[in-house]
DNA sequence: ATCACTAAATGAATGTCATTCATTTATTAG
DNA sequence: CTAATAAATGAATGACATTCATTTAGTGAT
């Protein structure tokens, strides 16, 4: 048994991390193997989340997560190989919200419907997985393949050709990540202020879109383009 | 050849790039203020651009980009007031590289087609920009906002309705934003590896499209989108 | 000419991060 | 019982962006 007598209470600096929020309560470890241990990449997602609904994604650092987690920040590196991995897990995590519910239950149309708007949805309060998600071999994320599996599967039911099915929904997606951003985008980000004097026609449009509605921009837009999307895409099945 | 800029908009920050790199070559001064300055911010803007070109942007520190102006980093912020100035005023730079000549010239549908190409192939080779652009107020970028105005004239040109403009653009750009990072995505993006046995569909829908040719599959997927949009909002002229 | 003013540059901090590493230790397999 | 291992610790490290007190050289007014 290896120096078990006495462990020499390796005492110190405990008090810092105290109880940032519940994470684990009460119960602090000293170094060494826990029965159960304390962190898996479920825990770390789930904290991640929290700390991303809490303070954004500019509190999302290793440090805070670890905090979290009532941990050291290199204890991170046990399960994670770095910070992206931790933005992986949770996008992989989002991928599981998006409602693919409508394929395989109504039309083609309105199951793309479903799909798109909470697509973009769960994504624009996440934009900044957005880089991660565009480069994101699929082999990485289960969630989100199994996402694609089932809408590959209501386009080849809708009579899709075969060879159209990833060009289709990749275009659809490329609509729904750029429109994410587009709802994070400040209100007035149109107004031409000081230089409105020089760009009549856009300043018009601007100022004319402004003046209808109830609707968010952003919506209208989104709407629009789907729809054109959901049109011309749709008419590739057979 | 670009550009093509609204009537009433200057050459602007266009003359910038004259002399990229060279910096100034040997002649190190002390502290102090030079005959000529040895900043500005179009200089800045071509050092920046040179070194993106050189190393991406992953070289683009504060830093790096000091040293190929021959300068201190903190002199640097004499003429900017942070990093991400310095990727406005590249973003701007790249705007006026858009290509909206079709726009007073041929077909509305073509002009857009030539826009959007153009918007969408210089963005690909500037992604990170992406977030920067999505979320940035048109007054800060005097190129951008000129494109804007050449754009919305050639939609109400075409007999857009003024209130639909805004929200058709913006339409037509998330799908252009989305899709440029769509071309930088790695080539096996979507196989599925050890996990294909678990999705029939999308494995044969990604194998069904691997089999087809010669075109670029981002290039495909982009086409398909566009002229679905294309036709789809087009509908809403007069 | 002189003198104050000011724009522009310097280099030495600062602070925030992600990430690495040598150690420590509880648990488990043999 | 012992050796191996997984999991945690805390103290570096090394990038970065950004700040600040200083220094200096043109410029414009007197």
């Amino acid at each position: 048994m290896p120096a078990a007598a006495a462990p020499g209470t390796t005492a110190g600096t405990a008090g810092t991390t105290a109880d940032s929020t519940d994470a684990s309560k009460g119960v602090r470890r000293r170094a060494g193997r826990p029965s159960a241990a304390l962190l898996d990449q479920a825990g770390i997602t789930a904290a991640a989340l929290e700390l991303i609904g809490r303070k954004g994604y500019d509190g999302l650092t290793m440090a805070a997560l670890a905090r979290q987690l009532d941990v050291a920040p290199s204890a991170l590196y046990n399960h994670v190989a770095s910070k992206r991995d931790v933005l992986l897990l949770v996008e992989d995590h989002l991928a599981a919200l998006v409602d693919v519910s409508g394929f395989g239950a109504g039309s083609w149309e309105d199951a793309v419907r479903t799909w798109a708007w909470s697509y973009r949805d769960v994504f624009a309060q996440h934009t900044p997985l957005i880089p991660v998600i565009a480069v994101l071999p699929v082999t990485d994320a289960p969630q989100t393949l199994a996402m694609y599996e089932t809408v590959s599967g209501g386009f080849l039911a809708a009579g899709f050709p075969e060879e159209r099915i990833v060009s289709a929904i990749v275009a659809l997606e490329s609509f729904i990540f750029g429109s994410a951003y587009d709802v994070t985008a400040p209100a007035d980000i149109f107004d031409a202020g000081s230089m409105a004097g020089a760009t009549p026609h856009f300043t018009a449009a601007v100022r004319s879109l402004a003046a209808r509605g109830d609707e968010r921009p952003a919506d209208v837009a989104f709407g629009l383009g789907l729809e054109a999307l959901i049109t011309g895409l749709g008419a590739l099945r057979r």
